[in-house]
DNA sequence: CCATTCTATGCTCTCAAGGTATCGGTACTG
DNA sequence: CAGTACCGATACCTTGAGAGCATAGAATGG
């Protein structure tokens, strides 16, 4: 019993004709009678009443009428969809990335990407940028948005926009009312950021700014969210340097100042150069396409 | 593509490895690693990635896998169930009956077959007597449980029971002290009777008892159900003969009385000769076998 | 660099499956 | 009632899809 059989019993139970189901078969009939007797000798069932003038289905037959046209059709179904699968038209993609780097980046890139790719589920995955390195390399994610990674050796990287630092302090902190910040203006404070195993890019771009005005970094608090960072800045437990497209979101009771020559850093969408998933490519022909709507404004 | 192909598939994709793949199909590996290409051609996918060393999918033969598993064992599943319809384990049977002549017989029926045969869905058709034999002719129905057919060349038939007249009168009515009725109690008394279109067994068995006592049937009311004749009787609108296997059911303002010399008339379980559903050959079996539990007591 | 392992390919052969002709049975028709 | 048309089953022949064998070619490990 194959698959082919079934397509034969379908074609003589609709028609209830072995002629003209041969036909559509694109057979003859003497070949088509055997098949159908060797359908039901396999299955041990007696699928049609049959004599010389009228064909009917039994009732077993009936039944296996409704359930062979179910899997015909799944058959087709699978076929069909295994080759969306392949042209990425359809299947999963599991997307890493940062929400504090990523939160103007990663509705838009979703959006365009869900548009165009409506049978592809994406899988968000919200991480720190080292989870989300590993993450790559395993295999556990088909792509992030990150900060570009210095070796790139394996990875498929397209620049997506650039941030770059800005202080935020207590309002009522003797920073908030100087119009912009300096790394000497820095000397002595209390700061608060990513420890370096959770977010290494900021956290090297902070410790470096501070040594390019001479002033060692002093880190009282290290949380890994940057939510909560900007928290214990309002509550005045020291202050932070932050990407400067977190700012907006932070609350009255912080102010956040432009620094003067910040590092800039990019954020970047990245792949596994091995990648098979085939749903990645359109992800990067969106990013290379709608490049504009992801600059930093 | 037939199913064979998916069998070959599935055995590849789980044991990543062409020669035991084959020998789990029972062939040699050249041959099994054809059909492999020619799966992959006829879908114009690639489902396997491999080199001389090892095997892994790709991501559309992943997919794949997980469609062609659930059409095998939906496939598989299709030839056991016809087998089980084909022997009457499994499907659907339409019982047509009278609910005022089998009202003890069609719930331990329905329970007997209901233990025996749990996968065959049981319809419940309750219709009046004409409509049975109609259903039944028609195909309409695959049993009935009615009264005994006086013509029953076409259709198979097992006696259940019998049942006999019995005389329902209000409490208020003057036949209500009487110990037990003969036909000459009836006279100048105004009957209600379901119409002979709905239930003509019945209504032969009245009008031929009130004629051989010598006394012409007078009907004043002739609603469908019995039930409603139960009803009318109480409300003091007339009398009425009905069987007595519903006087059981009448309420505290009815009274029943035997009757001398009723017809009996027989309730039998009916299925066309023609019949082509299989499970209709244990219904008649159980009602062979547990024939004591369906008499009148 | 050789041995080993695994998939791909070339060649041969066989049998499953298709085609043609025809039989046997049934219903309609004049 | 004979004749005809139609339909499914059977007999026989034919062919090509698919199986096996031998082996090439590629990759890995010692």
């Amino acid at each position: 019993m194959d698959s082919r059989h079934l397509h034969h019993f379908v074609a003589l139970a609709e028609t209830l004709h072995f002629g003209r189901a041969a036909a559509r078969m694109n057979m003859s009939q003497p070949p088509f009678s055997r098949q159908i007797s060797s359908i039901e000798k396999s299955l041990g069932v007696k699928l049609f009443e049959r004599n010389s003038r009228n064909v009917t289905l039994t009732t077993a037959g009936e039944h296996f009428l409704h359930d062979s046209k179910a899997i015909l059709a799944q058959f087709d179904a699978a076929c069909r969809d295994v080759q969306l699968v392949a042209n990425g038209m359809k299947g999963e993609l599991k997307l890493g990335f940062m929400m504090h780097v990523a939160n103007r980046v990663v509705p838009t890139l979703v959006r365009l990407y869900s548009e165009q790719r409506p049978d592809v589920r994406l899988i968000l995955e919200e991480r720190t940028p080292v989870d989300i390195n590993e993450m790559l390399l395993e295999g556990a994610l088909d792509a992030a948005i990150t900060f570009a990674p210095l070796s790139a050796q394996h990875l498929r990287t397209i620049s997506l926009t650039t941030d770059r630092l800005r202080l935020i302090v207590s309002a009522e902190h003797r920073l908030a009312g100087v119009e912009s910040i300096r790394p000497s203006d820095l000397a002595g404070e209390s700061l608060i950021a990513a420890p370096s195993h959770v977010a290494p890019t900021l956290r090297d771009a902070i410790t470096g700014y501070c040594a390019a005005g001479g002033v060692p970094a002093r880190f009282v608090l290290e949380p890994w969210l940057q939510h909560t960072i900007v928290r214990l800045v309002e509550e005045g437990l020291g202050i932070a340097l932050i990407p400067e497209a977190l700012c907006s979101e932070t609350g009255p009771k912080v102010v956040s100042k432009p620094i003067v020559d910040s590092p800039e850093f990019e954020v970047a969408l990245c792949a596994p150069l091995a990648s098979r998933n085939p749903t990645v490519a359109t992800l990067f022909d969106i990013a290379k396409a709608k490049r504009a709507l992801f600059e930093r404004r």
